[in-house]
DNA sequence: TAAGATAAGAGGGACAT
DNA sequence: ATGTCAGTCTTATCTTA
């Protein structure tokens, strides 16, 4: 449950209580239960305020414009009628203006085999994110990033799932928001590497420059889907400190890494849990976490 | 049953050829 | 461009307490 301290109010009952939900990414209102779905929240009006107080007077209304979608949404349809404004049949020389317009309007649109790619990765990004649960600030900057990879023509000859998927990777990378590379890959029904490899290449040539994953983030998401105690949780994440400053975790797998601190603080702590369990909730193997293991505790010692 | 050990294999980075 | 090397992580299987 993420609690930050603006928190929205309810459009129902008025009470600021709308918090969002981590698994659905939608957004309910604690006290009564009032859902908003994330599309209506996509797709609809824009009443925030540009005011400091965030008073009452909308700044701007109409469909948000939003890089998620492909003509950012500012396409505009000519309608297929051949009616002026009052109903009346154009003139003929208007009319074949007006077929010339729509031409290049619905060319302009997605026509264009840039275009038709960009909408088509799109909106698989749309579906990838109802599996994992992405928030929209994630989510332009992964489009941002896959229209920066088409620019780049990096996309061609490459599948366009893997790159999408790779764009909303990068994107997570750069927010900080915990997802995994397989979290993605389970979502997007693409192989692991293959995203694996598009994510490189769109590291390497978009020269992202992307914060180290802080395995220290890492606790905090094994340690919700398990019973973890505060105590150890912080004593795992003091191990963890302790590694970085010695250099001992360059390199290593940072999921893997804080899988192996808790353990080692529960085993301190005389918690009793299994590696198997750590291990799931990790997503890595027993293995690495006993090889980091080994690793944690010889230099707890000294 | 959980934990530890071992081996084989994959994938990628660094570096040399 | 291609090959080799050291290092990591994973999967699978076996042993130990």
């Amino acid at each position: 449950m993420v609690v930050n301290n603006s928190v929205p109010s309810c459009v129902r009952c008025g009470k600021k209580s709308m918090l969002i939900d981590d698994v659905t990414g939608e957004q309910f209102c604690a006290k009564c239960g009032f859902v908003v779905s994330e599309k209506a929240d996509a797709s609809g009006p824009e009443w925030r305020s540009f005011q400091k107080d965030g008073g009452s007077d909308p700044a701007r209304t109409g469909a948000p414009s939003s890089l998620t979608i492909h003509d950012m949404g500012l396409s505009t349809v000519i309608n297929p009628l051949n009616k002026d404004a009052s109903g009346k049949p154009l003139a003929a020389s208007m009319k074949s203006t007006i077929e010339r317009l729509r031409t290049w309007d619905s060319r302009s649109q997605a026509h264009q085999p840039v275009d038709r790619n960009l909408r088509q990765a799109l909106g698989e990004l749309n579906k990838l994110k109802d599996k994992v649960a992405i928030s929209a600030n994630v989510l332009e900057k992964a489009a941002y990033i896959y229209r920066k990879a088409l620019e780049k023509k990096l996309v061609r000859g490459r599948s366009i799932s893997a790159m999408i998927a790779a764009s909303l990777y990068a994107a997570c990378r750069d927010t900080e928001t915990p997802r995994t590379l397989r979290d993605i890959a389970d979502a997007a029904n693409v192989k692991r590497k293959d995203i694996a490899r598009c994510y490189r290449l769109l590291h390497h040539e978009l020269e992202l420059k992307m914060p180290v994953v802080d395995p220290i983030q890492c606790v905090a998401r094994i340690s919700s889907k398990l019973d973890i105690t505060e105590k150890t949780k912080r004593y795992a994440i003091k191990v963890l400190k302790d590694a970085q400053e010695r250099k001992e975790s360059a390199g290593k797998d940072p999921m893997g890494l804080a899988a192996s601190a808790l353990y080692l603080s529960c085993v301190k702590n005389g918690v009793s849990v299994t590696q198997r369990d750590i291990a799931e909730a990790a997503g890595v193997t027993e293995v690495t976490i006993r090889n980091r293991y080994k690793g944690l505790k010889t230099n707890q010692e000294d």
